[in-house]
RNA sequence: GGUCCGGUAGUUCAGUUGGUUAGAAUGCCAGCCUGUCACGCUGGAGGUCGUCGGUUCGAACCCGAUCCGGAUCGCCA
């Protein structure tokens, strides 16, 4: 005999066209509605809830255990369909109800710690630490299934575009540059280590070397840096490569699949091609690298306005080489009141600037901050940039460029979302382009790839490698959705001797390259096609289209913010056994 | 490593100027209840106020230290 009912519906699965028929569920007890004479039972599996209904027609043994069903305990329920007496619009399976003919108490559940149902506020490290009743909670299904079904499209779209899915090895050569590695400790070769991928680069190179010609990978990625909202150490990318291709080719073929990624799940028809912004651009009007475009707010370099001006603060910045920068937030004058611009300027001291300046035209002429060091004229003259009428705002900010960018590119967002311009239903994909191709470290005194030493500089910058390295532009892209990266690539390099410039700039010596890159420079000499391919972060993609601020909300079981899982108490100590193994002593 | 916010019933929170026995909602338990669906009504249990120390006649509240969580800057090729 069978131990477990054999079910014919889902829970969320039921209509009014079930009437009648005979249906088996099993599921959990996610309510129980005693009313004396009358129980009523809302069950609940990843699909939805149903009522169950126990009455007076039911045998008292069964009305008895039906009394004495608590919130989680795992059932198995035969029973009529029939409609309800009274419907409840509020959920899919309002119409109807399952009067109950027989039921197993598969196993019982003590009182939850937390309360599983969407509209909850529980401590988040209470949720992780009970993942597995938090997942029970129709969000965090829905959210799993849609996860699902992106990589579903994805295997789909990228095997009709010529793909082919490849596992690359998880224990790899710890790699010297970008984010810091995990490591793992090899038994046979005592002193050595693996590392973690931080993202298979190297090996889908190899493979187009390989022939492979289209590689895809869902793939999980590993780096050992600090946590964020978006920013978990196991995550997993979509990792794509093709070989014979230019910058042009890959975009045609990655606005198709977010293009169908936006239809299937959204419903959303988007437009192709995207915006190419190229990084300078988008710095100048953002501020960022990531530019939300869905409102304005842009930003305006003032430096040849302030050229000898009176006020210390903006000629100090320009003498030391800075910039004088501002953005003008049209119909803001009246919301922010100076108690509020203070903590404007109190926030964009985490990015460097000491202070804020503001304008503000309102009905009875113009004002500012900085009354003392200018004439409502010359006041006039900065509003007449941005183009400024009564009731809009003027925020500037005086420091490094980077500063400017950086403090007035977190305040047009911010700002925009504070009054509401942030609207969930429009999707602005655009392709940053043209990054450069290295960032100079202050901590290492030297160039850093900015991107990866991979990268393909512009053809027109190669030059640029060995005599001005900062200026120089790389083949280099980044997919950007309402100011979230939701991936990057380049155009690799693919011939020996650009490999080699792009190394020396570096910094990097003969030994270091073989020590590091040997296996890929050595490789390289055997004939490698051009190749340049691209690598999306999954769960922020999944993030954007669930409308989740946070990828721990699309992930089974996310670490916190310490990076500790907190269902299993990862990570931990081990025994001694296993590091005399490894000849690993601890302190 | 820095900055900011937080830690009080199982859970989410309130807690006045430092003053009697620390409250609410929800959850839980018991009783009643035949059309509920946030069921209702009545009653009950449930607290090391993160931890340690200090000030005080008296501390959830003030002070110091510390631990923990979250957001964020640095960091994330």
């Amino acid at each position: 005999m069978r131990q477990v009912y054999k079910r014919t519906h889902m829970c969320g699965d039921f209509t009014a066209g079930d009437i009648g028929k005979t249906a088996v569920i099993n599921g959990w007890v996610a309510k129980r509605r005693n009313l004396g004479g009358l129980v009523f039972c809302d069950i609940r599996d990843k699909t939805g809830i149903v009522q169950v209904v126990f009455d007076e027609d039911v045998p008292s043994e069964l009305f008895e255990k039906a009394d004495s069903l608590r919130s989680e305990y795992v059932v198995g329920i035969k029973g009529k369909v029939r409609e309800r007496e009274s419907v409840n619009q509020d959920i899919p399976t309002g119409d109807v109800e399952i009067t109950a003919e027989d039921m197993t108490v598969y196993s019982v559940s003590e009182t939850p710690p937390i309360y599983i149902k969407d509209d909850d506020n529980v401590d988040d490290n209470l949720r992780l630490k009970y993942r597995y009743l938090d997942l029970r909670k129709p969000s965090m299904q829905d959210n799993l299934t849609f996860r699902h079904r992106i990589t579903k499209i994805t295997r789909d779209y990228f095997d009709e575009t010529g793909f082919t899915e490849v596992e690359t090895p998880m224990l790899i050569k710890p790699t010297p540059e970008g984010a810091r590695d995990y490591l793992v400790p090899s038994r046979i070769h005592q002193g050595e280590f693996y590392a973690l991928p931080q993202s298979p680069q190297m090996y889908k190179q190899l493979l187009m070397v390989g022939g492979t010609d289209r590689y895809m990978q869902i793939v999980k990625c590993f780096r050992d840096e600090d946590l964020r909202a978006d920013r978990q150490p196991e995550f997993t990318q979509i990792d794509l490569e093709m070989s014979f291709v230019e910058e042009e080719d890959i975009f045609e073929i990655q606005e198709g699949f977010l293009k169908r990624i936006m239809k299937e799940m959204k419903g959303v028809d988007i437009k192709t091609p995207f915006e190419r912004l190229p990084y300078d651009e988008a710095m100048e009007r953002f501020g960022s690298d990531k530019p939300d475009t869905r409102f304005g707010f842009e930003l305006k370099k003032l430096n040849s306005l302030f050229k000898g001006c009176g006020f210390k603060v903006f000629t100090d910045a320009l003498e030391a080489g800075g910039d004088i920068r501002g953005i003008c937030i049209n119909g803001g004058a009246e919301a922010y009141t100076r108690k509020k611009i203070d903590k404007l300027t109190e926030k964009i001291k985490s990015y460097g600037a000491r202070g804020m300046v503001w304008i503000k035209l309102g009905k009875d002429g113009i004002s500012s901050s900085v009354n003392k060091f200018f004439t409502p004229e010359q006041l006039q003259e900065i509003a007449d940039v941005f183009e400024a009428g009564e009731g809009d705002l003027i925020l500037i900010v005086s420091d490094k460029t980077q500063v400017t960018y950086d403090a007035l590119g977190f305040l047009r967002r911010h700002i925009a979302g504070e009054m509401g311009l942030l609207n969930d239903e429009q999707f602005n994909f655009l392709w940053v382009v043209d990054f450069p191709v290295f960032e100079y470290s202050e901590e290492e005194g030297r160039y850093m790839a900015m991107h990866h030493p991979f990268t393909a500089p512009k053809d027109e910058d190669i030059d640029l490698l060995e005599t001005d390295p900062g200026k120089a532009h790389a083949r280099a892209y980044d997919v950007v959705l309402n100011g979230v990266e939701l991936g990057g690539g380049s155009i690799r390099i693919h011939d020996r001797d650009t490999q080699e410039k792009m190394f020396h700039a570096l910094g990097l010596g003969e030994e270091e390259i073989e020590e590091k890159f040997g296996f890929l420079v050595e490789a390289f000499k055997y004939g490698a096609p051009p190749h340049g391919g691209l690598a999306y972060g999954l769960d922020r993609l999944v993030m954007l289209l669930t409308g989740e601020s946070s990828i721990r909300e699309v992930m089974a079981f996310p670490k916190n913010q310490a990076a500790q899982c907190m269902v299993s108490g990862a990570p931990s100590a081990t025994d001694e056994k296993s590091l005399d193994e490894l000849g690993i002593k601890v302190k």
